[in-house]
DNA sequence: GTCTATATGACGATAGAC
DNA sequence: GTCTATCGTCATATAGAC
């Protein structure tokens, strides 16, 4: 693509910029409060602009917070197709909750929305959305049945329950409470969470 | 205590069994949707009476949502101590697990709010719902050391990780997911999910 | 103590000047 | 396209009649 008119150019990535910045702080505030708590005047003062410009570029709060999460959806595929193809699945699917609890320790929105309820509604009424997600949950679940075949993972689980709990552990809110506590490293709360995910509570 | 005047008595006895009313209502709402999500018409409505009666009991949502929490809390407690003594340790944990995610599935407010994070704020503000949740914590933990010391729960895991994973997994996601799926039975549900808790994803 | 009716404030969304 | 100022709506909470 040429461009001829440099000025045009350079206002589209302004605009480009500006709505970048939208996407990350959404990002960020449904990473730290719900979707219902989060108001457009929180993305608009904390990006700097006026609310008003913020419907320029979004026309609702769902059309933003979606988008805002296909991008996420996008990333942890780009990631997930980035990893190593010698890994072993099952090291993939720890891989993938790892990244995950990494986004959410750092209140940065993890791969699924985890304080809410209400966006969930939203969301599954999006299909971009649906797509994205219909696409990362084929691939991880071949990787499951990869696993199972393997024995690395319980094939007396069905892998649809294995899914589910791999999203579910992915915004596990143990990460708050020990976070909260203050007595151990975002690393070690990772590597904790990740253990009581794949090993369980009962001793081995 | 003597009652010289039956009709006061009654009239006390009406007092109670509506307020009862309102918390079981409250209770059933607040596992239905979020706190926010859930409005005081709701709970008028629902149990019946104006909005402006509801505030001759509870003197504000807060209140109102803090005392059904505190109530969930008692119960727990009286669960718990119901426990035949001769039980090993692990399998009352199991038990706690169990019975929270038995409210869950049947879309009561489990032993901690499962899809909230404001109401949490509001709870960790209350006197009262401190004292029984710290209550309870000592009852668990005591549990958690024993079975730890008796190979049973890993113990490697710091006990405070096990104790918030078990708070965690008693209102976990999972049993909303698969009870959409529709392909399971709730027994059914109750029982994986549990597996996944004590035994983990990896396979043994 | 229960009701109807309303005050108050927050939030999503828009109008209109620049 | 951005801003200030505002509308419409809904939820918490209360006033006041009965």
């Amino acid at each position: 693509m040429q461009t001829p008119h440099p000025k045009i150019s350079f206002k589209e990535q302004m605009h480009q910029a500006r709505e970048n910045a939208i996407l990350q702080t959404t990002c960020r505030l449904l990473g730290e409060k719900a979707f219902d708590a989060m108001t457009m005047d929180d993305v608009a003062n904390d990006v700097g602009i006026a609310k008003a410009s913020l419907y320029k570029h979004f026309a609702s709060k769902e059309e933003l917070c979606c988008t805002a999460m296909v991008q996420i959806l996008e990333r942890v595929q780009a990631y997930l197709h980035g990893l190593p193809a010698t890994m072993e699945p099952v090291d993939k699917l720890r891989a993938l909750v790892r990244w995950s609890l990494e986004r959410l320790i750092s209140d940065e929105m993890p791969l699924l929305p985890s304080r809410n309820s209400s966006l969930r509604a939203v969301l599954m009424a999006n299909k971009p959305y649906l797509d994205g997600l219909i696409a990362v949950s084929d691939q991880i679940g071949h990787w499951i049945t990869e696993a199972q075949a393997q024995g690395r993972i319980d094939a007396s689980l069905p892998p649809l329950v294995v899914l589910y709990t791999l999203y579910a552990r992915a915004c596990d809110p143990v990460v708050g409470f020990l976070k909260e506590g203050g007595q151990y490293s975002d690393a070690e709360i990772v590597e904790l969470v990740l253990r009581t995910c794949f090993d369980g509570l009962a001793a081995r």
